[in-house]
RNA sequence: GCCGGCAUGGCGGAAUUGGCAGACGCGACAGACUCAAAAUCUGUUUUCAGUGAUGGAGUGUGGGUUCGAGUCCCACUGCCGGCACCA
């Protein structure tokens, strides 16, 4: 057959199109499977290889199982609110909508020009009202359970832009944008409490099918540790400062504590410090540094006693001297430890560096070099001295403390309040009045969506205030609840808003009385494969997670978890072996390929590069192997026969074998291997049964569709392959009666012998010796041990 | 610093999970076709020694377990990813 490509492709993409065969039925009595994608970000450059690699993997999947009689749901759509397209906007002074729907129009001519097998009628976009009326819903619906709450945070600023800036746009302490120093600036945020979740979060990972890397990457991320908060009484005032600490057995060994230079209670106790103008100085002065230069500039630990004020150890009733220092972050515990020199090195250092004393209580090291962080016998702590167990003094010690009144035990997480808030036009306004008389009210659902206002203008407003705060028409508003003039909030929800619960969506994306319909999300949900960047791993995919407990727990969600499975692609790096960057000029784009070799080219290639979780160099000259691996399945046309071809028997079971279970397991690499092995067999023989021919076209079809579907044409094949019955073997038929194995003097590899396959011991280790180069080496010598491991190896053990 | 992953020919990568290392592809070399080139086809291709049969070495480094180690254990080196003064 003539493989050309320009003319095929589309004729099939278009034939598959008018026939709807990728469409998902739902209620449909076939099983269901739902594979489900990242849905892209329709940025203004178009698709990535990386794209192609991530929809692969799902694309393959849900072919196979198709050919296999299950109802597939394979959805796409867009997460298109964010910061590109409104930087953009402000740009070329053209508004987002207009720059989004010309980026998805061209996203999803680039999807359909490499063959996807999507079910385009599903597609959603998060800047539909229509869509982002259930992001707002939700957002009530966690308002209405107590899980939105307003906190003071410290935000980058950028004085000159004037605007609030993401940790990833300040990198350095400098703005992305002017690259002037960036400060921290306090202010009023919204947050979602997903602590509330987090044991949820954990203890769901029980219950799915994650990679154990990925498992976790979470883990971390949720970063749950028990211990105990302590109060330690403030000398001469009725105030306690409360810790936490992972080691509350160490008690005894506490000789000073330490506040955060934020924490509150140094501004209360302000008027008996005596030098609270140092102390401020030493504030403003953390003040300036970001987050960046906080936590990397380790080495050097800074910090000044509070002079007049001592706190008291609890236990011991001793007094200890109160430093702040930022060390200490107010962002996790308490904003406040105890600090154990003995057995904390961070403790240890600013104790030698303070001239704090050390006391030791737990035996080992040498506390006068470094902190001794290891396990050993209690000493120096009264009831507990004599411990030699950490779970035992730990758990002794919270008994007391309990029993004392002066703290409890307690748990706590890294993982903190998602900040839910940007001020920025292009993203889900957030459906809150504030209202002067009843406080914050919910926008009511019947308003709902709350439309994004039409402007002229997205540019930040000044001191860090969202766009929307320029708009008089948005801003007022009446209250809800009151009826009297209320200002509505004017932030814009983050882009992690929409993709949180996008995958429900899918299974009901046109319903306009709910997000999605109760027995149709029965139907569909859990999606049964979900497959994504490892980048995504944390907060995507806990952020989504979280809403969908969260909706679990409402009764709007059959299950707690949204994803049975979930896997990760490695990333397509530049033929440098470097990231593919503009800057590197090392960029593929995946059209180029298409349009020089065919989709079917870049499909086969970027599944044949390696295994799928791992990163992979892109190299021009193995595209052409692939294309040159296609041109020559194109010319086994020529080839058929009338009637299966004996030889061929065993190579094509094994194949069938070998390619449904390395799609299974993601080896896409091998399985193409295979089939090309299979391909050189086949030519050695020089001839192949029609109907041989077309199990090896939909072992190959997942992978490049279009020229295997005009194949089957050729060959005269009813109805499409794309959707005919996945081929099935006979096991009987994958194993050889006689295979060779090879044989070992004292473990090395002296020769091979051919044996038949259920061969006996005595037989197998009599064939072995027969050959003449192990004969050899056996001659004169004693034979002390013969090993035979049927089908793998024979060996004599010989002195 | 902590957690995780990886390391195999000139290159991308295989190896039934402890059993013939280098499948499959790229590249290179030789040959065929061609006036010639490209494309295509046929061979060879881990490395060292040897015309050869063959023999030695070989999966980042050093040690260990085993009849047998790319695979398991210990120590180390180098790269990649995540988190990072987390109390």
């Amino acid at each position: 057959m003539n493989y050309d490509f320009k003319k095929i492709e589309p004729k099939w993409q278009k034939k598959w199109s008018d026939a709807g065969i990728f469409k998902a039925v739902d209620f449909s009595e076939k099983p269901k499977f739902y594979g489900l994608v990242e849905f892209p970000y329709p940025s203004g450059a178009g698709m990535h290889v990386g794209h192609i690699k991530a929809y692969s993997s799902i694309e393959v999947i849900s072919r196979k199982r198709r050919m296999q009689g299950y109802n597939v749901l394979m959805p796409i759509g867009f997460d298109a609110f964010g910061l590109p397209t409104e930087n953009y906007a402000v740009k070329t002074n053209t508004h987002p909508r207009v720059i989004t729907d010309i980026n998805i129009e061209k996203f999803t001519r680039q999807l359909k020009s490499v063959g996807f097998s999507f079910d385009y009628d599903r597609t959603i976009d998060t800047t539909d009202p229509e869509y982002y009326k259930w992001t707002q819903w939700i957002f009530l619906k966690l308002f209405e359970h107590g899980l939105v709450f307003r906190d003071t945070t410290l935000v980058n600023y950028c004085p000159h832009c004037k605007v609030v800036l993401a940790n990833e746009d300040s990198q350095g302490g400098k703005c992305d944008i002017c690259h002037s120093d960036v400060i921290q600036l306090p202010k009023d945020v919204w947050y979602l409490r997903i602590t509330k979740y987090a044991d949820k979060l954990l203890y769901g990972l029980d219950d799915v099918d994650y990679p154990e890397n990925i498992k976790l990457q979470e883990v971390n991320w949720i970063g749950r540790s028990t211990g105990a908060f302590v109060n330690f009484p403030i000398a001469g005032a009725d105030e306690t400062i409360r810790i936490y600490t992972t080691r509350p057995d160490t008690l005894f060994g506490v000789t000073f504590m330490v506040m955060a230079p934020e924490h509150p209670l140094i501004d209360k106790y302000a008027d008996r410090i005596t030098n609270m103008d140092q102390i401020n100085e030493y504030r403003e002065a953390c003040a300036k540094k970001t987050e960046f230069e906080r936590t990397q500039l380790v080495k050097d630990k800074t910090g000044l006693k509070i002079e007049g004020m001592r706190a008291v150890n609890p236990v011991t009733g001793k007094e200890v001297p109160i430093f702040v220092a930022d060390y200490v972050m107010m962002g996790y515990g308490t904003g406040a430890i105890m600090a154990v020199p003995a057995h904390d090195q961070r403790d240890w250092e600013f104790a030698k560096k303070f001239g704090i004393d050390i006391i030791q209580v737990i035996k080992g090291g040498d506390i006068e070099k470094e902190a001794y962080t290891g396990d050993g016998e209690m000493i120096n702590s009264e009831y507990l001295n004599g411990y030699t167990n950490k779970k035992d003094s730990i758990a002794r010690m919270c008994e007391e403390i309990e029993k004392q009144g002066i703290g409890e035990a307690g748990v706590q997480y890294k993982m903190k309040d998602w900040a839910f808030n940007r001020q920025r036009y292009w993203g889900e306004p957030i459906p809150l009045i504030h209202c002067p008389k009843c406080g914050v009210v919910a926008v009511p659902y019947e308003e709902l969506p709350l439309r994004l206002p039409e402007v002229e203008d997205f540019e930040p407003g000044q001191d860090g205030q969202s766009p929307l705060a320029r708009i008089d028409s948005f801003v007022n508003c009446t209250c809800p609840k009151c009826g009297g003039a209320a200002k509505r909030e004017t932030d814009t929800m983050p882009q992690w808003a929409g993709s949180s619960w996008y995958f429900l969506r899918y299974c009901d994306p046109h319903n306009d009385k709910a997000f999605a319909d109760y027995k149709k999300l029965e139907y569909w949900m859990p999606v049964d494969w979900y497959n994504g960047g490892m980048e995504h791993v944390t907060r995507h995919l806990l952020y989504s997670r979280f809403w969908h407990h969260f909706l679990y727990d409402i009764g709007e969600v059959n299950t707690p978890e949204p994803y049975a499975k979930r896997t990760a692609q490695g990333m397509i790096l530049g033929s440098d072996g470097d990231k593919m960057s503009k800057s590197k000029g090392n960029v593929v784009d995946p059209l180029d390929i298409v349009d020089q070799y065919g989709a079917d080219t870049l499909r086969v290639y970027i599944m044949f590069m390696g295994e799928y979780g791992a990163a992979a160099p892109w190299n021009d000259s193995s595209v052409k192997g692939c294309r040159r691996y296609l041109d020559r399945v194109a010319g086994l046309t020529d080839l058929v026969v009338d009637g299966d071809v004996p030889e061929l028997e065993a190579g094509i079971h094994k194949a069938i074998k070998k390619v449904s279970s390395d799609i299974e397991e993601q080896k896409y690499n091998t399985a193409i291997a295979a089939l090309m092995s299979l391909l050189n067999d086949i030519y050695k023989v020089g001839k192949i049964g029609r109907s041989q021919l077309i199990d090896y076209m939909k072992l190959l079809s997942p992978f490049a569709p279009h020229i295997t579907e005009e194949m089957y044409e050729v060959l005269g094949g009813e109805g499409f392959l794309t959707v005919s019955a996945w081929p099935s073997y006979d096991e009987a038929k994958t194993v050889d009666a006689e295979i060779e194995i090879g044989v070992q003097v004292n473990g090395k590899v002296r020769g091979t012998v051919r044996i038949p396959k259920d061969c006996p011991r005595d037989q197998a280790l009599a064939l072995g010796k027969a050959d003449p180069k192990v004969a050899q080496l056996l001659e004169g010598k004693t034979l002390v041990k013969e090993i035979y491991v049927p089908g793998r190896i024979l060996n004599y053990v010989v002195r």
